[in-house]
DNA sequence: TCAGCATGCCTAGTCTAACTATGTATGCAT
DNA sequence: ATGCATACATAGTTAGACTAGGCATGCTGA
């Protein structure tokens, strides 16, 4: 993410908000990575977008913690995909890390919140609006 | 991060977000290190802290990329400290930044929110409010 | 007095997540 | 049949937040 690094073409994502991501996608509706990864491109209005090297590590990790559920099946194409479908656990999972996520990039924007009060005086206590 | 991952007592930053705070404290006051990670955990009411092993690598990354000056200083006390202030390229790079993680948390919280339609019925397209 | 604690700075090394690059295979359209 | 979108996967790189130390100083209380 850097701060106007961005030699790379499109943003990417704050590291941990990616399984996230991917199982609120899931939790909606159970799919298959692929189409997981254009999801994404269109829920965000192409401002995010997932590459297939950390797409699959984050399916994989998410099914190593039993969030979610793997099986292979037979599409109307005749194509072999895999579709994930969360678990209890995974809906659990789901409603704690939104919660933290949002606690956390609240806590955030708090700092890089400028709205008001931007200037501070002579005072040497950092004051937040 | 990782999801209800948390057997570390705090949670910690999403990757990329602490330069980014820390350069948002310096803007408003040119201020030292110590000082820095207390006010994050002051202003964030104990959400957030800042490890010094993450603190000052982070003050080193803006210094190299000439966002920050950094100037030692006596202090009242006596007490010898490295004050940063920003730089105009660092407040440039301030508001770029804002800017783009604003975006990107944005986009973000479009996928979590559950608030209103949460449930999606049997089209096989996923629909976002 | 001097022991301990908060202040203050720093680095080496670890871990992990997102990435780049690459390889494989199949269905479909030209 | 040639290419392209689809679909999955892994090996290796990179970078940032961390753990775990080390060092030095000022103040406070026993």
């Amino acid at each position: 993410m850097g701060m106007a690094t961005a030699p790379s073409s499109r943003p990417s994502f704050p590291s941990g908000s990616l399984d996230l991501v991917l199982l609120s996608l899931i939790a909606r509706q159970a799919t298959h990575g692929y189409r997981l990864a254009r999801l994404v491109e269109e829920v965000s209005d192409g401002r995010l977008a997932v590459e297939e090297g950390s797409l699959y590590p984050s399916l994989q990790r998410l099914k190593k913690r039993k969030l979610v559920e793997a099986e292979w099946q037979k599409q109307e194409n005749g194509r072999e995909v895999r579709i994930y479908s969360i678990t209890p656990a995974g809906k659990v999972a789901l409603r704690e890390g939104v919660q933290e996520w949002t606690s956390v990039t609240g806590a955030i924007a708090k700092f890089l919140n400028t709205k008001l009060a931007d200037k501070i005086e002579g005072s040497n206590r950092v004051r937040f609006a």
